[in-house]
DNA sequence: CGTGTCGTTGAGGCCTGTCAACCTACGTGG
DNA sequence: CCACGTAGGTTGACAGGCCTCAACGACACG
């Protein structure tokens, strides 16, 4: 029996955002054709760039095909601040990924490749009444992450906001299909753990430490696993 | 000459939704009008009562008429995060603040009356090409405003996120016609502040004591005035 | 083998939380 | 008119969680 994944990787590289758009509602075949057969120019970045305006001449919506990046705001000293994770299949510079005015940048964290669309071609595609849903939807469900994210911070100390962090990554990364399982290496730093909690890099060790200590993590060195969601669940310590 | 607020006014009880639509877009006339038109149900609720689930039976859309609320998120240990104000002219269950599944519900801060208008009306408004557009960007600068408060949580001190929030809340009520100037008094008690901000009541109580003193805040006891907003915005520490 | 990245560990200090008491303003009822 | 209760704000003493600074280790890479 052929798996799941593979009738959607056949898509091509923009089957993460198949995946991620059918998350929010059903996708008629025609639309999954559609953006699967989209043409797109390829855009690739290095690791430590910092990304303050994507170039939209022509007008393009950028989406990210493959790597890991982060959307950040900066303080007056230079400290950053994660304020969302942005993933294969993630819009980058709309919906609900539009960086904030001039506060915001885009940092990339690993080798990332962009497929940067025509905007004139997903405006069309979003007259749609259900793929305007969708993209209404996903924009919702952007924000209501985000105030989670707030919920976090706000409640938790750094053994609760990391719990909370890892947890809500790996689970999207799981229904996102980029990872098989929550148990695999997550492709997270301490540095960006840091930097997505408020903390830093040193209490961030100490704290993963203490969680690999307790069985809530594994791995050593530059490996980060989650060996216990439920556990990692309970001690983020929102009421869910 | 007529100021431009009394035209508003004019529209009644529903013009602080016609306000804050009209930040994301030309409203037409005609919008305008059908807006100001709605049949409605008017609920009120009291002080520190908590909602969970409004009733949608039958399926309504809930707009704030006038008061003050917010939504938050709980600790296991029963803490509160607020993890968004809810003013006049503010959607309550759609759009820009849905509440996240089970584990977000609305607080009312002060006596507040809200406005159910059945779904169906409101759904039939938003068919129309340009108020697509206007729902769109209201909910994706929803999203990018949770963002702003994730990076102030996570980059400033107790100092800097209470400048922040103050600041924020300011320029929202003043952009929304709810106060007329930032100088204004704020609707805000010291809870307010700690539960929003993830601090306590009493280290709130603290920093508020050195922001008068030092001429940023003004106003005495539980009355709470901004006296420099330029200072607050440099303050809250973010590069804006 | 030098260099850079990332993780790890220790010592000390500050910011913020905790606990507790008290104060003012205001409304209510005898 | 006063006793009383409640809400919200204010202040003090103390503890602890997290930050800062600093050094070192493991590993990859040219």
């Amino acid at each position: 029996m052929i798996p799941f994944e593979t009738t959607v990787l056949k898509r091509g590289p923009l089957s993460p955002l198949i995946v991620k758009l059918g998350l929010y509602g059903q996708l008629s075949d025609h639309d999954v054709d559609t953006i699967g057969d989209l043409r797109y120019t390829a855009i690739d970045y290095q690791r430590n760039q910092r990304i303050t305006t994507l170039s939209v001449i022509p007008p393009c919506v950028y989406v990210m095909v493959s790597g890991l990046a982060c959307l950040s705001v900066l303080a007056s000293d230079g400290r950053r601040q994660i304020t969302r994770f942005l993933l294969p299949g993630d819009f980058c510079n709309v919906f609900d990924a539009e960086p904030i005015g001039s506060i915001e940048g885009i940092d990339i964290l690993a080798p990332t490749r962009m497929a940067a669309v025509p905007a004139g071609v997903f405006h069309q595609l979003g007259a749609s009444p259900t793929m305007n849903d969708v993209l209404m939807a996903l924009v919702t469900n952007a924000t209501a992450a985000a105030r989670k994210t707030i919920g976090s911070l706000g409640l938790g100390n750094a053994r609760g906001r990391i719990a909370f962090l890892l947890y809500e990554f790996a689970q999207t990364m799981v229904v996102r299909g980029l990872i098989g399982a929550p148990t695999d290496p997550l492709p997270l730093r301490q540095d960006h753990i840091a930097d997505a909690t408020g903390l830093t890099n040193v209490h961030v060790n100490r704290m993963i430490a203490q969680l690999r200590r307790d069985r809530i993590l594994s791995g050593n060195g530059k490996v980060l696993e989650i060996a216990d969601m439920t556990g990692l669940r309970s001690i983020a310590g929102i009421k869910w």
